[in-house]
DNA sequence: TAACAGTGGAACGGACCGTTCCGCTCTGCT
DNA sequence: AGCAGAGCGGAACGGTCCGTTCCACTGTTA
């Protein structure tokens, strides 16, 4: 294990730097499947004991808004990466691509209620919102979004896609690719099709599931 | 039973006879706002005590299983109504119109696991993909629906539907509609689409929920 | 070898919830 | 008129679940 001098940490500290990771990654696993799972169960699916969460995090709630900020920065993370492609329209289907592939949507609106939210993630959540409008005004400048499709039809779509969900996660994400395909055929401009009905979606009707509950 | 003359009922009995209404009403507003909600919910959203509940019936599932099935038979109903309806492009948008609205979605398949199912819901629910198989069919004949779509595709359309969500009931009609309305688009046949990704959603893929858990 | 960071997991205390039970009211029948 | 009991409200009970704490133990580091 531990080969002697320097960098490379052997044993024990090897092994808690480890669990750092693996306890993130079955936290995500665990709370993706159920934002209510109990934290024994990720302590069971990162294959630690209790004590080795408490160690890092002060408590469920902690975790929590720790795995939600993750998300959040995935989704401006992904925004900036889409912006960068040339083409209008396939940085727009490729964002949302992406996104619907890393179920970011169950990191961050699903868990949302579950914790007090800090400032940081108030502003990041802010820029998120500009991002997507960019990446909106984009797809409606390149003329294959339809064009009484608004910013906050992105909320509806995604939480349509986070909506398909089997027990295979790679047969999930094909069916989630397929929603998508079919939703982003709905937006697409097409002649002489009828409106949108109804009032669009606003900018705070999805805010409140952040408002806490249960 | 009846004893007095042929006069509607009142006092005690008719209080009763009414209360069968107002509790299953409840109840249907109360799980289909949150499918795991305590029973003593829905004995305070009808406005009685929980013995006027445990009088009807024999626990939480049977009552859940009771309305379960009564979602089942929605569906059903509206299935044949819509075959009804000569046009076959109209039949099939204003089934999904109907049991959208009804959020018959959520009365069955966000329920289901929480009960063991009865024969007489099996024979149901075949009947309804029977229905809904006709209703695709039609669909399909009309050449308003994109060839590549089945039947199953139904499910990822109604479960992204029944995921709109917020806390104002009108609102969160308006909003599905709106998403039925891009869906129903994504579905209907353009020239030159790109075809649907993935192996179409197959018989089985949904039914893991009738499997019971937590 | 002493001290201790890191850990596993039992144990605790509280919240929640389905169900039961008891006492009350008011009805419908005799 | 009077009584048996249907119908009901809601407290109480028993059980489950879960977040958090606590302690004993282990390998590492100094």
């Amino acid at each position: 294990m531990s080969t002697t001098s320097g960098k490379t940490l052997g044993g024990r500290r090897a092994q808690a730097a480890r669990n750092d990771e693996v306890i993130l990654e079955a936290a995500r696993a665990v709370f993706l499947d159920d934002p209510k799972a109990p934290i024994a169960a990720v302590a069971e699916r990162a294959g630690v004991g209790i004590s080795a969460l408490y160690r890092r995090y002060a408590g469920k709630e902690d975790l929590l808004r720790q795995l939600c900020h993750d998300g959040l920065r995935r989704y401006v993370a992904e925004a900036e990466t889409a912006l960068d492609e040339p083409d209008d329209w396939a940085a727009f289907t490729g964002f949302l691509t992406r996104v619907v592939d890393a179920d970011v949507h169950s990191l961050t609106v699903h868990l949302a209620g579950t914790f007090t939210p800090t400032e940081e993630m108030g502003r990041d959540a802010m820029r998120a919102g500009e991002l997507a409008t960019a990446l909106v005004d984009r797809a409606h400048a390149s003329g294959r979004l339809r064009s009484d499709a608004v910013v906050h039809d992105l909320g509806l779509l995604l939480e349509a896609c986070a909506a398909v969900r089997v027990p295979d996660p790679e047969r999930t994400r094909q069916l989630r690719r397929r929603q998508l395909a079919v939703l982003l055929a709905g937006l697409s401009s097409v002649p002489d099709a009828d409106p949108l009905p109804g009032p669009p979606p606003a900018a705070g009707e999805f805010d409140w599931r952040w408002r806490r509950r249960e």
